[in-house]
DNA sequence: TTGTATGCGTTATCAG
DNA sequence: CTGATAACGCATACAA
């Protein structure tokens, strides 16, 4: 059908006058090689400039030398993050990386039905998509290790920050700064997706009020699709409340950048009128002067990464694979954004 | 060594009461199969929830069924999009995807010395990086199509944008707000690599700016490393010329971002005292209200890998594969950061 | 329409 | 240390 334009062990071997075991031997770096017949291997691969299917070998080995790396959106400033970091580890380690991003619905269907991972990859690494235990039962393989970046997901190692940690800490600098009536912007469910993040985001921001005696007024909280644009409107939402906030807590910083630019257009200013506080310390954070809640990103992929690599290279094949969460530190970025509250 | 823990098209044979010849072939949709034979088979399959193995079948097709994609700083925005839009359309017909993120310097050498790509995609996506035609040959496969966004690599289809003309247009919007003396902030090689395009946009600068009779002063053009951070440092340098410019176009918005910020801490009005344009209209772009060329991204790298799967598809397997380089457009977004040029 | 047999390019087992 | 040879799991030409 299509002309074996390649050149195969058989041509090595021949090539070198040993035969095909030989060769396979070589060129797997394994010892028992007469020294002067490992060169001639060597130089016949060299000469034909050889190397090897690594479908064929993967097939006579029974591993696929490949993780798949599962997004719901690759473009996203957080999720280009942990793929950069998790794929340098993969690939310092040899390791392929197929790359699903399912951010639209149909993607993500169609993931979940013909499950395109199996039998494709020695692991898998998940990153902050939320699937139903249903829908993960289907992607476990037996074997098969797993692991997730950004949010827990049951029996599957995660590596992920203290949600209720991170907003604790963020909200406590606004009360430090003597705010009492703290806004939040918040993203929900879009078509494809409910995201458990918003969610213990959402949850965390209630309990500390709450524990810190402060009201929880629930016209606070304003929801909206994900997005920078999105951000502003949320900030609208609360700017037009009888009773505005002092504060604001964003979900993530686009959303925050979306608040300044808000506040901004409102002619308000930023931190005498409405302090601002974001999560992520995205790239742009620090021009922006966003106070902020930083997490390492690039950092929770290749840790993650580097969890799936040693169970890999330990757990030779169909073992039980099982690890610890791991919780990376968040870290108060303060700057211009937040300032004590305004006296009313 | 490791268990067959998985189901084989022998087990579904047996368990239809077929041949596995006959297996194969319902599974791949082939229409001579009897109807009740079809059913039993598909039947048999859905018990065992089987499925076939990629690789086995890759084997024996000879296709991999994935492509390659590479890029050199997967984390960064311009990338992320072309990688969002590339997976979609890879995705949309069955192929996987490869990422291969070259950034530093001993990914990319490895890379080159490995070639990691050799009988293991069927396609080949590059993603603005610059190779120089020996490493290119080197990475070329014969009958493995091959496409470029971002930039032209000499015989490979590209996707890309008319740096010449996108460059002109944005100086002759500074020009006709007054302008006449417009500084450029540039990015020079990093330690890993040197990019085309910043030569060439600096070259359509120069150019540009003689043909509309205005000079060309060495000094108005800083180059700096990629990053925000250093379109400051660029615009300080410009701003502590004798003769500072009254406008700046900034090779890319994100150098944009920190020329504002720059301008900002300075205590200069934007666009009064200066205006400043960019190049690509990146999320963030609307928010700063930054004046830019915008260039569709994700739809460059869609266009590109849509060439790549039609290649596939028509030229079965070794033929020469060629394909016209596609320019998209570019377009002048107005916003807020240019205006007349300051009376002297 | 269905079954048989061979090949795909390696790895790995066993003799030698 | 080296060479046959049997898997690996599926696709497919050839027969039936």
């Amino acid at each position: 059908m299509n002309q074996p334009s390649h050149v195969s062990m058989e041509d090595v071997a021949r090539h070198a006058g040993v035969s095909i075991a030989t060769v396979s031997r070589t060129l797997r770096g394994m010892t028992n090689v007469a020294d002067h017949t490992r060169r001639r291997v060597l130089q016949a691969a060299e000469d034909l400039s050889y190397v090897v299917s690594p479908i064929a070998s993967r097939l006579a080995t029974g591993t696929t030398g490949a993780v798949g790396l599962v997004v719901p959106y690759a473009s996203r400033w957080y999720f280009g993050q942990v793929v950069a970091g998790a794929e340098s580890v993969f690939r310092e380690n040899g390791l392929d990386l197929l790359l699903y991003n399912l951010g639209d619905r149909a993607a993500r269907q169609r993931f979940l039905d013909r499950r395109p991972l199996r039998r494709r990859v020695d692991a898998t690494l998940v990153v902050a998509m939320p699937f139903a235990d249903a829908e993960l039962a289907a992607l476990r393989q037996p074997g098969i290790p797993m692991a997730v970046v950004g949010l827990d997901t049951a029996g599957i190692p995660a590596v992920r920050i203290d949600e209720a940690a991170t907003v604790a800490c963020a909200l406590r600098h606004l009360i430090d700064l003597g705010h009492r009536r703290i806004g939040m912007i918040s993203t929900y469910a879009d078509q494809n997706m409910w995201l458990p993040v918003a969610h213990q985001r959402r949850t965390s921001y209630l309990s500390t009020l709450r524990t810190a005696g402060l009201a929880t007024d629930p016209e606070l909280v304003v929801s909206v699709p994900f997005g920078i644009h999105n951000g502003e409107l949320a900030t609208q939402a609360l700017l037009a409340l009888e009773q505005p906030p002092t504060a604001i807590l964003a979900e993530s910083d686009e959303l925050a950048f979306g608040a300044l630019a808000a506040l901004r257009r409102h002619g308000l200013d930023v931190p005498g009128d409405m302090s601002v506080i974001g999560i992520d310390d995205h790239d742009l954070s620090q021009l922006l002067d966003l106070t902020t809640m930083r997490q390492p990103v690039t950092e929770q992929g290749a840790l993650a990464a580097r969890i799936l690599v040693e169970a890999l290279q330990t757990t030779e094949g169909a073992q039980a694979f099982t690890a610890p969460t791991t919780i990376v530190p968040t870290t108060l970025i303060i700057r211009g954004t937040t300032g004590p509250a305004p006296a009313r």
